[in-house]
DNA sequence: TAATCATATTCATGGATTTGAATATGATTG
DNA sequence: CAATCATATTCAAATCCATGAATATGATTA
């Protein structure tokens, strides 16, 4: 009877990868960043305030699971979301919690193309 | 600059509260039982095929984040979601991953009053 | 080709999670 | 109150995950 499995419980697999994915304030801030666009790492750094390396952990976390896309621009790398539809994953928790996030630092800037371009057309 | 912590990572963690729960095929599954309504812990043992004891674990954790709530109805417990926004959630990462999860074993039914009502009626 | 820049990877450790096995609880019936 | 039923809890071992520290990569410029 125990080793009856009657429930295939692998399709779940695909979900539950997902989900431990968001299991992370740092991954989900991150993808909160990517929701008006790429964003470079030093962007993401400077917005966050957390260690170069520590983003870049969770970047490679978001890029295996086919969540982000990368691209080089000169000296910095441009990550975007591949999907959407992740952030209709995001809002639902949003709503499930009442926990809405803002953007915690608009200010913040470094000093790649898209952030000088920025500062010195506003 | 390291010191510094721009962002704050907290609010995000009521989000990752329910990611967490939901890292778990088991407890998906047992969601997606009570999508219908309330359902004994008898009916999900028949239904996913795991151990009694193993059900309740994963149904505790699913109490005790605040998800499910139970009743007790003569010898059953049935229990039931408590907010209905949590399958908007499942919803989204199932159109996400284009995993979607039928039901996998619908004849499935135990000794509980709601199962011998349908047994004799249908 | 050496220096520099942004970004990536590796590794080790502490801490959390999973899950099987055994047992406990508490309502119900006789 | 003893037996029985559905369900819950505890505990321990194995595995998994988070994160700091150090270092590597690879494009770019001089």
């Amino acid at each position: 009877m125990i080793e009856e499995q009657k429930i295939n419980i692998d399709p779940l697999d695909a979900q539950t990868q997902v989900f431990k994915i968001l299991t992370h304030p740092a991954r989900i801030a991150i993808l909160n960043i990517l929701r008006d666009g790429e964003h470079c790492v030093c962007h993401m750094e400077a917005y966050l305030g957390l260690r170069q390396s520590y983003i870049s952990q969770q970047l490679a976390v978001l890029r295996e699971a086919g969540l982000i896309q990368d691209r080089r621009d000169g000296w910095n790398i441009f990550y975007r979301v591949v999907n959407p539809d992740i952030y209709t994953v995001l809002d639902a928790v949003q709503k499930l919690t009442g926990q809405a996030v803002g953007p915690s630092n608009p200010v913040a800037s470094c000093n790649c193309p898209h952030c000088m371009a920025k500062q010195s057309s506003g």
